[in-house]
DNA sequence: CCACGCTATGTTATATCATTACATTTCAAG
DNA sequence: CTTGAAATGTAATGATATAACATAGCGTGG
């Protein structure tokens, strides 16, 4: 259970800046981040962030075309990730519900659908911003 | 129940574009067929996409960057809407499933969060698509 | 060893998606 | 009328993402 695959160099920085983020970034983002690394083409970002996301290491928000670190350190997250997203603040909660993915699943079944991949992004406001 | 608010003439042509189309149109696919009828500029098409989503009467697709008319032509879709997109055909099923609205709400309720709107978007292969 | 194939990388250019800023028009309520 | 809100037109720019091609590292089997 420890699969823990070896990432190269430009994932392992690119993740490095997800997970100290408090925020979804976007690509540019962490471009700029890594310039002092050297990185310069947005080209390789995305190659990076490609490889990260296929290995469940980080996620594609796709409503704000930004990322995130998996919130499960060694996720192989089987299973839907879903996510709550804060407009206020851009604070992200990522959480699952087997009910949800079931849910979806009895559709496809339904309806001979083959579902390679969901995704579930809830707008609004957290807790913290509704308060103040 | 007849609540249909007039549209303008861009969100007129717009709307039309979108429901005579077999598959989500980005704004630029819009735009393109409707340079005969003297649009020009991406803002128009983008405005007047923004209307009709705040209406109900199109969907942006968040995981396509590309937009549909409401598969309810009357659409006063209130309760989510959640979409299965065949990554092949293009062909893009619009469904609501009153469980999967529940158990976002839940997850809302229980953690503070105050929903605003949801993305649901399912990916993969359509049944005609699945038997070829 | 070393040649081959696979994966990752680097770099430039370009494609695609979306908004800012400002000027103008439309049209119905006063 | 006229005036103010909503819609429209237009140009410029910003933001996101990929194509195309060249190079480098590395493990494996001949």
């Amino acid at each position: 259970m420890t699969g823990q695959k070896t990432l190269t160099r430009n994932q392992f920085l690119v993740l490095g800046r997800l997970r100290k983020a408090q925020k979804p970034l976007s690509a540019y983002d962490i471009l700029d981040q890594l310039r002092s690394e050297g990185l310069k083409a947005p080209l390789q970002i995305y190659r990076a962030l490609g490889a990260l996301t296929s290995l469940g290491r980080a996620h594609r928000l796709e409503s704000l075309n930004a990322f995130v670190a998996c919130a499960s350190n060694e996720c192989n997250c089987s299973g839907l990730s879903a996510f709550a997203i804060c407009d206020k603040c851009g604070k992200v909660d990522e959480f699952t519900d087997h009910v949800l993915g079931q849910r979806l699943e009895g559709w496809a079944d339904n309806n001979g659908f083959n579902a390679s991949h969901s995704v579930v992004e809830m707008h609004g406001t957290c807790a913290a911003c509704s308060r103040s």
